[in-house]
DNA sequence: GAAGGCGACTAAAACGTTTTCGGTAATATT
DNA sequence: AATATTACCGAAAACGTTTTAGTCGCCTTC
């Protein structure tokens, strides 16, 4: 086992000092140029690699971003996670993710423990947790730390940083605008609690829409869940009791899961019923027939959610201008709806 | 904005020497309860808290593990990477994630950028790169420097380390017994090219399968996909041209398109033809009819990988023993094959 | 021949810890 | 009273870099 070589190894080796070393081995003008030579070769012989975490101690520069995510096994949090790592990779940073699982505890406690020098900048979407509780005290604390942070998709006003989102809103409206204009009359929205800031959002879009239309808005075709998970027999009583022409999902599960339901019950889909799901996954690119699809652009997001955090990173100057991308939803069509 | 306080500090304030500081906020026996009492108050109040990076630098330990994955917009490699994760994390380690994107160049550089100090071991599956071009020195190089690494899913014989697998062979073994006993007759496998090492394995135990149970091995009912991704066409094609009754297909993607393709074309699922899909994902979950699946128990992989790169990583003791676990895959049943 | 300049290199501090080895004073032991 | 013990604390090295501020000898220059 060949040990990792160090600068001062160098040194001994060759007679010099390390501070020789370290300038000739960045071809710096002061080093006279056989004795560069001598130690650019003997550094390339021994595979001469400068250790990571010193050179952090020293800049105070980890070139590593914080990634914190509700949950890994979701198709648009991947999306977005291969966004962020594409560019950040291209940047020279290394990506560290940790999962809070949607619990405000979780997420307080790994933020505390990349806060304390592994990271330089944190980019993350909150926790059901956390928005539940509406706690954004260890946000704030890092920020205050001089550490940027980068929300996207979950976010929240009361904490002043860089944010980018899709227009949720915007997404919900043009999606039920399709409905109405396909000639749709009673239109349900599944959606969670409005704790979610997305959910708030694309149920002020839904109710936008139909009021832009002059259909009156029907609470008795807004379906809630609490949480992510799913009862089949709620949907099944709520489909049971309302007639519906068409069906605006908050995710693409609960769209799914209403799809194969009321194609048991006989109905066609799109024919007497129409369905448009929020996040364009893979569960809605295969689903037979394809739901039509609110896309988020995750991948985009991630780009630039890490862009604008490499960016406040690598700024000297304290400016404290914060700015909020909205990312421009966009509907694929697919067989879960008439076109 | 509040700048990290560090041991300094703290002595600078307290009128105490650093070193003070350090034992006194560990409470050593060395230090009076006074001072004790004194130094830990205070940094209570500052809210001090040890800059990892610095603990790094001397121990030479960092607390990281690295994870290299071909992709993570692919739910098997997230599943994994939860395990990983969810272990780390109980065990105070972070998880630094580099994707490969089955390239070998990508691999070899994320590999070599994160080997100089910033993770204490890796975690990978080899890319499809690398596999192709079956070239493994990044790997044997970083060994030698005494850093270990646990292969998942796809590995090599090649170098010497530990593994953690799920047992392919008998995957397919068991599911094409299943087609048999379900009285199919024209079994065929989709699969991709044999540099895979999870693609021989399967197709193994595909032919071991048919050959316990009398039934010839048929070379046109053996579909294979150069990569990932999927020509319609040469699906389409393949069905037109062979009568089959049951299709093994080495992951989701190419069983939900087959399953579409012969749905179209009129044919029943499970009647006239059976399906079962390796790993067990949402899309098998979702289709309908559910996709009979040969689960890959992922999460339950990642967490072994990581409780054995961590066994490794904190053993004293430089034993040169490799173990390989083998996982048992199990036949998930859903609606594509009669039960 | 003194002052200055330059080329080539080194010493040392700094980043923030941990830890070993002393050191000093007070107390206990003979 | 001399010595040993103990309690408490600090200095300094070490981890591997980078960078500032020299040092030293030699060559110009007036």
């Amino acid at each position: 086992m060949k040990k990792k070589i160090t600068l001062k190894h160098i040194a001994r080796e060759l007679g010099v000092s390390i501070s020789t070393v370290s300038k000739a081995l960045k071809n710096s003008e002061e080093i006279g140029s056989d004795t560069k030579e001598k130690v650019q070769a003997f550094a390339k012989l021994y595979n001469y690699k400068p250790n990571n975490i010193a050179i952090s101690l020293k800049n105070k520069r980890t070139k590593n971003i914080g990634v914190i995510i509700p949950d890994i096994v979701h198709h648009f949090f991947t999306t977005v996670f291969r966004g962020i790592e594409k560019y950040a990779n291209a940047k020279g940073y290394n990506v560290i993710v940790c999962v809070s699982d949607e619990s405000f505890d979780r997420e307080v406690i790994n933020m505390e423990l990349l806060a304390n020098g592994s990271i330089d900048g944190f980019i993350m979407a909150l926790s059901a947790g956390t928005q539940l509780k509406n706690d954004y005290n260890h946000l704030k604390e890092v920020t205050e730390q001089g550490i940027p942070i980068v929300l996207f998709d979950r976010v929240t006003e009361d904490i002043k940083c860089d944010k980018v989102i899709i227009n949720d809103k915007k997404g919900a409206y043009n999606a039920v605008t399709k409905f109405i204009k396909d000639g749709r009359k009673r239109i349900a929205m599944i959606t969670t609690e409005d704790y979610f800031s997305v959910s708030r959002e694309r149920a002020a879009g839904y109710r936008e829409a139909l009021s832009d239309n002059g259909i009156a808005y029907n609470e008795d075709l807004i379906l809630k869940f609490p949480s992510m998970t799913i009862d089949e027999k709620v949907i099944e009583d709520f489909f049971n009791r309302e007639k519906v022409d068409a069906v605006l999902s908050v995710n693409e599960i609960f769209a799914i899961h209403s799809m194969r339901l009321v194609q048991s019950k006989g109905l066609k889909i799109p024919e007497d019923i129409s369905f448009i799901g929020f996040t364009d996954g893979l569960l809605s690119k295969y689903a037979s027939p394809g739901l039509t699809a609110v896309a988020q652009h995750g991948e985009h997001m991630g780009e630039i959610a890490a862009e604008m955090l490499i960016e406040k990173v690598e700024s000297e100057l304290e400016e404290e201008t914060y700015t909020t991308r909205v990312l421009e939803p966009t509907i694929i069509e697919r067989g879960s709806t008439v076109n």
